[in-house]
RNA sequence: UCCCCUGUAGCUCAGUCGGUAGAGCAGCUGACUGUUAAUCAGCGGGUCGUUGGUUCGAGUCCAACCGGGGGAGCCA
């Protein structure tokens, strides 16, 4: 059989690949079939869009192949692409021929009906052919291209941190230990594992952060992004953590907390309307079948054209006192936002996108730039209504003494396990800013879809690790 | 890890006061139709998550364990 002659359904049916009256072929997979006696319509979806195509048999009995196609089933179907007859198409095809290319019995799970999110996280080997999850994987992989469209065309550098990391001073979370030592006999000098046996001569970590080494880069360099997997190897048991999971961290030279900030507002507007204005087709799909409300493009759109509300943490805590909401846990200045906290923030008080910057030092990390007050550090996270958290990020600790008071003063470990981290603190260092964010949780926010299982193709939370 | 909910047919679920299992959809067979989550008729389909306990008798009550969901914490 001839694969290689074929036009995807999306050149059909949205760049008029096919002039009306042409011969096409297409090659894909049947999502339902309508057989009787003097018509069959054959609905054949390839991945390539949202929609199907739709072939048109007049005459079932010239056609015996029809008794062994079910949904599921993969066909080459060529034919005459022609105006439909019928309503809900635009397009068909008047079939001359039609081949089984890969058969799909009965037992084929996915039936011509909606299913569950958690049964499809079953079968995440054959959910990628529903609609939702077609959907959600074209948009990833556009989004993906689009973020390093924005970065590249403003001047920041791709960069490649390591995902297997030695770094004592990641510091963000559990870690997944790296290791070729024999787990049943491991061994051990002095009550103690022998590390310097061990593959690398040390303990190995898979990676939590590329940022360290993305300030390296970043002062060579001046602007910088890393766009890589990140581990986390927290027992987080909800619908927004993952303990894999894709993160772009952008890290700017000569740049201070309000680039930051200018930067990720700028990113995400920019994020948000790539996928209005190039994912259209899948983002009515979300609009009308996955958002709740059906209003993710109205929202999404006003976010576009209008600012970010920009609070400092103590701004953040006043509006909370003052909000005569009652939450679980009570709000003062030096505790922890809560997720009640900030969903009352970003959800009821404003309504979109919140910044929240200038958190007290104690409860951020070491590198984070002291500020003059004395007792909060230049530190951002950006909250959005539904997901929460989706950016932090911070100004960095430029200046030598400062840090290496803050590293012994957290008690975050020895001092010269930082040596290199602190040694572009002596060489020319420079004002820096950077942050995080989290490309499942930009998806969520993007598409509407609840649960970050369902924005990763193969999501890996605690027990789960299949496909 | 903690709190709450939950586990019954391929899927989504019902199952009353403890008395031996039901519906819709899907599937199969047939009919019919420019259909489109097609329609109509008929048919098949179950280790009630697992183990133990209470009981004459457990899908139902109790315990433990396992799985799933939601929330919290950790964070992106």
């Amino acid at each position: 059989m001839d694969y290689k002659t074929r036009t995807r359904i999306a050149g059909i049916l949205f760049d008029e690949a096919v002039p009306v009256g042409n011969e096409v072929i297409v090659l894909g997979w049947i999502r339902t079939v309508r057989v009787s006696k003097n018509v069959a319509f054959v609905e054949v979806n390839d991945g390539s869009c949202m929609k199907n195509i739709q072939g048109v048999i007049g005459d079932p009995t010239a056609f015996p192949i029809l008794e062994k196609l079910g949904t599921g089933a993969a066909v080459r179907m060529k034919g005459t692409l022609k105006p439909s007859e019928g309503k809900g198409q635009q397009y068909e095809i008047d079939v001359t021929e039609l081949d089984l290319v890969g058969e799909a019995d009965q037992t084929f799970p996915l039936q011509k009906k909606r299913h569950s999110f958690e049964f499809l996280r079953e079968i995440a080997h054959l959910r990628p052919r529903t609609n939702t999850f077609g959907a959600v994987n074209r948009i990833r992989s556009k989004l993906a291209y689009a973020i390093h469209q924005y970065y590249q065309e403003r001047g920041f550098y791709y960069i490649h941190t390591p995902i297997i990391s030695a770094s004592d001073c990641e510091g963000a979370g559990n870690l997944f230990r790296v290791t070729t030592h024999d787990l049943a006999d491991v061994p051990v000098a002095d009550g103690e594992v022998n590390w310097d046996d061990d593959f690398f001569g040390t303990e190995a970590y898979l990676t939590v952060s590329g940022q360290l080494e993305g300030e390296l880069l970043a002062t060579a360099l001046g602007d910088i992004y890393t766009f890589g997997p990140t581990f986390r190897a927290e027992n987080s048991n909800t619908s927004r953590h993952a303990s894999e999971f894709w993160m772009i961290e952008p890290e700017m030279a000569f740049a201070e907390l309000d680039d930051d900030m200018d930067l990720a507002e700028d990113f995400l507007k920019w994020l948000f309307q790539y996928a209005l204005e190039q994912c259209a087709d899948d983002m009515e799909f979300f609009d009308q079948w996955i958002a709740r409300d059906e209003e993710l493009r109205k929202r999404l759109e006003h976010v576009v054209n209008s600012s970010f509300e920009r609070v400092t943490y103590t701004e953040a805590v006043e509006i909370l006192e003052k909000s005569k909401q009652k939450f679980e846990f009570p709000v003062h200045w030096g505790a922890d936002l809560q997720s009640e906290h900030e969903r009352y923030l970003t959800e009821k008080k404003f309504n979109k996108p919140v910044i929240v910057y200038n958190y007290p030092d104690e409860i951020k990390a070491f590198y984070m730039r002291q500020n003059d007050d004395g007792k909060s550090v230049a530190a951002m996270d950006v909250l959005v209504p539904g997901v929460g958290e989706i950016i932090g990020g911070s100004q960095r600790e430029e200046r030598y003494d400062v840090l290496a008071e803050r590293i012994v003063k957290k008690q975050i470990g020895e001092l010269e396990n930082y040596g290199w981290y602190l040694d572009i603190r002596r060489y020319g260092s420079v004002p820096h800013a950077g942050f995080g964010l989290g490309f499942e949780r930009a998806l969520m926010y993007i598409t509407g879809m609840a649960n970050i299982r369902d924005v990763i193709p193969f999501p890996r939370v605690p027990r789960w690790a299949k496909f």
